[in-house]
DNA sequence: TTGTAAATAGACAGACCTGTCTATCTAATC
DNA sequence: GATTAGATAGACAGGTCTGTCTATTTACAA
């Protein structure tokens, strides 16, 4: 029950982060929003910004699992069944989220961008929320037996990055078709023998 | 003289609105560092909001006029000096601003996280600095007689949009690298006769 | 020197923010 | 039914925010 509360709290507090951003949202909004007391909410959080920190872990979690299924449902249904389809998975399955209709952007990004300190903790967890997909790539690369993992990774994450933003900043999804085209090429690229 | 203030006004508010996102940074704050009376400020600007859309309407104008010599100067400096240099170019000159002291992140992206509303004209200008800058790659993309202009361009601004936000996001510049590696191989692409 | 226009400091209103407090209510257990 | 723990509403303090106002000072021109 306190629990339940709790996680309440959370996934309210989240939507309103993605809708309208961390220092435009206020607590009564939440408080308001979830049917919950005041006390309640400091008594599960030492202040708002413990709060954020507590909704972005939890999407980091969230997010990162929701994706890694996606892909492997996306690689399922592609022609070929391999490693390489799961690598251009990514795009199908990013190209799913941005069409949420609540899609308004990266709650990480955001929150680096309003937290702007590198060690403000809320900072932090959205860096290392890119690490943490950074690596679910490379992992998706070395099984594809990319000639160099890492770097391909790199490569794919600035793609999804540019059309979350894009996609964000124009309100439009067609981004991710250009993503997606020019990861094929990049992937090829780093699958072919030759350099 | 009135001019004077006015533009200086405008060049504070973009220095603490780069540092600090928009609604963290106050009316008093910008007051007190540019030393200019607050009266001063509302008979230049109907309102904050106003004075943010002013501000980036400049920063779009400069920016732009920034990077297009930016480019031609990179350009200059490469082996081959053809349009495919140009293109090239961009991502050297993107590291120049990457790697400026003061980077932290693009103020179009954040005016379009802090205001999500698309129809907000804070917004709107965001979307058109977006639009501005598509079309300058694509003028690039022409000129080194890419097959199809619109899409490369497309695919380098998802790049550069990357590149900006991990930069900005994990505070390292790192990203710029691999965003040139990338570019090179889609402009490859996009010029080799065959499909 | 006098007159005028602009910029100044700073008070102020009204709204909103976070976080604390109290007093009431609810629900489950003994 | 009585007790108790948790949640509630709502007031409150102290701060910050935007935007308005006034009274003073500065700077420049006649």
């Amino acid at each position: 029950m306190a629990q339940s509360r709790r996680d309440h709290l959370i996934e309210t507090a989240l939507e309103l982060f993605n809708d309208a951003g961390y220092h435009a949202t206020g607590i009564d909004r939440i408080l308001a929003e979830a049917g919950v007391a005041k006390m309640t909410l400091y008594k599960h959080f030492k202040s708002k910004n413990e709060l954020i920190l507590a909704a972005l872990t939890r999407r980091d979690e969230h997010w990162l699992a929701w994706f890694r299924k996606a892909v492997e449902r996306h690689a399922r249904h592609h022609a070929d069944a391999g490693p390489r389809a799961r690598l251009r998975a990514v795009f199908d399955a990013l190209e799913d989220w941005l069409r949420t209709p609540s899609f308004n952007g990266c709650l990480f990004c955001k929150a680096a961008a309003e937290f702007p300190e590198l060690n403000d903790p809320i900072h932090a967890v959205a860096a290392r929320h890119h690490r943490s997909l950074l690596a679910v790539l490379k992992e998706l690369a070395e099984d594809a037996g990319a000639r160099r993992p890492a770097r391909l990774a790199r490569e794919l994450l600035l793609l999804m990055e540019g059309a979350i933003s894009v996609t964000q900043v124009n309100g439009q999804v067609g981004a991710t078709q250009a993503a997606a085209r020019a990861a094929e090429i990049l992937i090829e690229a780093a699958l072919s023998p030759e350099d």
